[in-house]
DNA sequence: CTGAAAGCGCTTACAG
DNA sequence: CTGAAAGCGCTTACAG
């Protein structure tokens, strides 16, 4: 049995009001007092009950960090820097993934069970109104990662990535002018693709190009499903000089390995650019030109302002928009345009 | 606010008591009032305050997981393992990453603060006395990751390293006799590195050689240390016919792209093997020859006993080595034996 | 500067 | 089958 406060208490010889306050207030006790208390705490091994005390501090520097799956080096990143910084501000970190087909209860079952967390941060991939209903319900301050839960209070970690895939599609038509680029996104819903496909939708019609039905492309993020839709076309694209824009990494490498495979060269038979700059991009032949996505910042990011949240309840609803910038390494030529 | 029981038993018109019952033993209630109080907790939304059921239960369903680091999709995936694992048992995943430097003292803050966790798994890769005391004196279920710490109780999941080692360099040796195999380590001090170190010496051995000097490296299983090291000697190793068996697919990634960018072929003019089948050794080309080891089922599997123990205090310690096995993909050309 | 006492929200014998 | 009461280990006014 662990000791507790009384334990301290007797052993010291003083009440346990004055062995909590030699925890929490310190200055509020008399020098010897303290020394003798902080003696028997250290000789007892004492640690204080996190329930006892939780029930009525009402918090227990507990932070939650739902993520959409837990797959993949990409999500890694935000753990590491979320990981990194709750240690640094005198947190610990509660880790769940939810699953796609996730109902929404299990959101907050995930994490927010009464008291247990004192925030959460909040990654949601696909948005069902289930997932928003226990959201907005939710009773704890909220960081939410790259997205927007309407109606629910919140602060807001976002990632530039609409400007990012922007700048990238701009830099390729017009180093690539009036050639064709071919969008490899994500499922429909997603949100990240969504906003990737806008980028690209955007740039092109500024340059007056409506991109043909067969441009525009759904496949799921992964490497082999990429690599096998890519096989089939791979000769087709570069037989038209295109260039492909994949919405993530795993996809673009696909991408360069299928054209290889078909003995293709890249760049200069095929041109490919990828999305986030894991590490992946460096690790295909040729490195994928992409966009630098900050994932560790992010976390970091969230936690911060999660927890000045919690220092300041009652502050305004901040936003923060980490840039992003384009990495260009070789798997597209030179690029113009800066 | 959020509804407490007292606000549940009022509302359902009966006492305080047998909302707690129909909380956790259903069936000692009458079918009529559990309704009527089940009613009650739905329309208040109530759900138990975990710090005072904490205080009585002295349970919190948390389970820590101590990671040396939080770096590369090595560890996500046993992040990865244990949180589905975990979430299927009904507890809920506290992570933590200590740093190398740790005096120990931060192992236990880390996840061990008194009542916090019911329990926890550690995974530590450089041992110091200081670690190994603070785990000593943990007063809850422990798991070890791949490790002992001597002196404390503790149930364990390793893996079979060794076996994966010596059967690589087993079948290399068959494959390629009298020729050299150089090997790249991790620091010297990494219980891997030290275990792959002994697997290789002790199967040279076998065949009475005795390892060069220069042939024993350690490096710091990164891809770009080893990139820049295998710069150097790329040229010496192929014309000596070597195969480099490096300790991780990190490290084997940059030997690999060492000697192509050096134009040497592989393998061909040079073999190369990993160890991990992390998901580099699918995206180097040609791709890599290396050990499966199964982390995600690492961490699934000491979730695993981690509640058994919990819920069979007394059970007799445990220790589940699972096997790894040789991936023979295309750097290091066809080998012999199985 | 210190102690006695109330109270945080639960669970669980103990009566009835 | 149900309620009154004790108790889990803390914190914090309130007196002194």
């Amino acid at each position: 049995m662990a000791a507790s406060i009384e334990d301290v208490a007797k052993k010291a010889n003083v009440s346990i009001s004055t062995v909590s306050r030699v925890l929490n207030r310190r200055n509020l006790v008399n020098v010897e007092t303290r020394k003798r208390v902080e003696a028997a705490i250290a000789e007892l091994g004492y640690r204080p009950n996190v329930f006892a005390r939780g029930l009525m501090l009402r918090k227990s520097n507990v932070l939650g960090l739902v993520l959409p799956d837990l797959h993949g080096e990409f999500y890694s990143e935000i753990i590491r820097g979320a990981n990194q910084k709750t240690r640094e501000l005198g947190y610990h970190l509660l880790v769940s993934s939810v699953t796609a087909d996730d109902d929404g209860q299990d959101v907050l079952a995930a994490v927010g069970t009464q008291g247990l967390v004192d925030g959460m941060i909040v990654m949601v991939t696909e948005m069902s109104s289930m997932i928003r209903k226990s959201l907005q319900n939710a009773s704890i301050p909220l960081v939410v990662l790259d997205g927007d839960i309407q109606g629910a209070k919140h602060d807001t970690v976002a990632i530039d990535h609409h400007n990012g895939a922007e700048t990238l599609v701009r830099r390729l038509v017009s180093s690539y002018p009036g050639k064709r680029i071919v969008f490899l996104g994500g499922h429909e819903t997603n949100l990240d693709t969504i906003d990737r496909l806008n980028a690209y939708r955007k740039v092109l019609a500024e340059v007056g190009v409506r991109p043909a039905a067969e441009d525009v492309v759904h496949l799921d993020y992964r490497y082999s499903t990429a690599f096998e839709y890519a096989t089939e076309r791979v000769s087709e694209w570069a037989a038209a000089g295109a260039t492909v824009f994949a919405a993530n990494d795993e996809m673009a490498a696909g991408v360069v390995d299928a054209a290889i495979a078909a003995t293709l060269s890249i760049p200069e038979d095929l041109r490919v650019v990828g999305f986030d700059d894991t590490r992946i991009s460096q690790l295909t032949r040729p490195r994928l030109t992409t966009v630098h996505v900050p994932m560790a910042e992010m976390g970091a990011k969230a936690i911060e302002l999660l927890c000045e949240r919690l220092n300041e309840p009652e502050r305004p609803s901040s936003r923060v928009i980490l840039p992003t910038r384009v990495v260009v390494r070789e798997s597209c030529g030179t690029l113009s345009g800066s």
